[in-house]
DNA sequence: CCTTATTACATAACATGTTAATCACTAATA
DNA sequence: TATTAGTGATTAACATGTTATGTAATAAGG
C-alpha cells in the first residue's frame, strides 16, 4: 500500500459506517457483474428472491424482506410488472393491499442467476474462511442487537 | 420477535450484503439525526470532516478517502459550495484540477457536529464492547482483503 | 351510521448511486 | 508542433434512498 492510499485511510478508518460500507461494496463487486448480464439490480433481485421463496407477498411485508422503504420498493415493482418478472393482484379481503407473485419468466430468470451467486458465495466463504464468516454474521448480529437496545 | 419477523429474516439471514446493510443502517440511525439538525447528509459530513482534516484536496482525492464516486461528489460539491461551507480553487499547477477546501462556517459546523458524533460512537463502543468492535474492524478488514485478493 | 384515526400504498421532490458520454486540459510521441 | 492518448472533472440519464405528503380503504368510537 502506497503512503498516499495509507494515509487515505486514516481518517475515516475507525469509522464503523465507512468500514460496513466498503466491506459490503466489496461484496456486492462480486456478485453484480452477473446480475447486470441479466438486467438486474441488487434490489431488483431482492424483490425476485424473496418472491421466489414465497408467492404472494404484500408490498409491506416484501419491504419489509428486502430491508428496502416502501417508495423505493414502489417503483421497483412497477418496473419489474413492466417486464413481466412480476405480477399484481388485489387482495380478496382487503381492498388496499396488493399481492405481488413471480411469474414464470421470473422464476426462469432466477434459476438462471441463483447457481452463479450461489458460486461466488462459495468463494467467498472459502477463502475467508467459513469459521470466520460465521463469526463475523454473529457480531453483526449482536452489534444490531446492541444498538437498538434501550438506553 | 414473532413468527413472522423470523421468516422474515430466514431469507436473507446468511446474505451477506444484507447482514451488512441491516448493521450499516443500525449504526447510521444514531447518527443521521444530529447531521439532519444540522441540515447534512452522511455524505455531506464525510465531505466537510476529511476537508476538516486536511485543507486542499483535489475532487479525485476527497472521492478516494470519503469513498465516493466522483458524479456524487462534483454534485456534492456544488451544493456545500452554494452553501458557503467549502470553496473551490483553480490548481496552478493543473488547469482541469479544482481545489477544495473547507470555509470559516463549514469549520463552525464542524466543530458543532463532531463532538455528538463523538459520544454517539463512544455509546456504541461502550454497548458493543471495545474488544467486539475492534475485533470487527479486523474481519471487516480482512474479508475486504480475501475478497480483492486475485484469484 | 358518522366521525375520526389508522393502515396500505402511491407520488412528489430532492439527494445520492451508477454507468456512460463529454469536455478541457495535459502528457507523450512521432 | 501536430497528433494522439490519457487525466480531472462535469453532465446526462436512470435507479434508488429518504422524507413528506396525498389518497383510498379499513378500523375504531361515539
Amino acid at each position: 500500500m502506497t503512503d498516499s492510499q495509507n494515509k487515505t485511510l486514516r481518517a475515516f478508518d475507525r469509522s464503523l459506517p465507512m468500514a460496513l460500507l466498503r466491506a459490503r461494496e466489496a461484496v456486492m463487486k462480486k456478485f453484480i457483474p452477473s446480475l447486470r448480464e441479466n438486467g438486474l439490480s441488487s434490489q431488483q433481485w431482492r424483490v425476485i428472491r424473496a418472491l421466489n421463496e414465497e408467492e404472494g407477498l404484500d408490498i409491506t411485508e416484501l419491504a419489509h424482506r428486502c430491508f428496502l422503504l416502501m417508495p423505493s420498493l414502489s417503483r421497483i415493482i412497477q418496473n419489474l410488472e413492466k417486464r413481466k418478472l412480476v405480477i399484481r393482484n388485489q387482495s380478496s379481503s382487503d381492498n388496499r393491499k396488493s399481492v405481488i407473485s413471480i411469474t414464470a419468466p421470473g422464476k426462469k430468470l432466477f434459476q438462471k442467476i441463483a447457481p452463479k451467486s450461489a458460486e461466488r458465495y462459495d468463494l467467498i466463504s472459502e477463502k475467508f474462511g467459513y469459521g470466520k464468516l460465521e463469526l463475523l454474521y454473529e457480531l453483526l448480529d449482536e452489534l444490531i442487537e446492541k444498538i437498538d437496545e434501550k438506553d
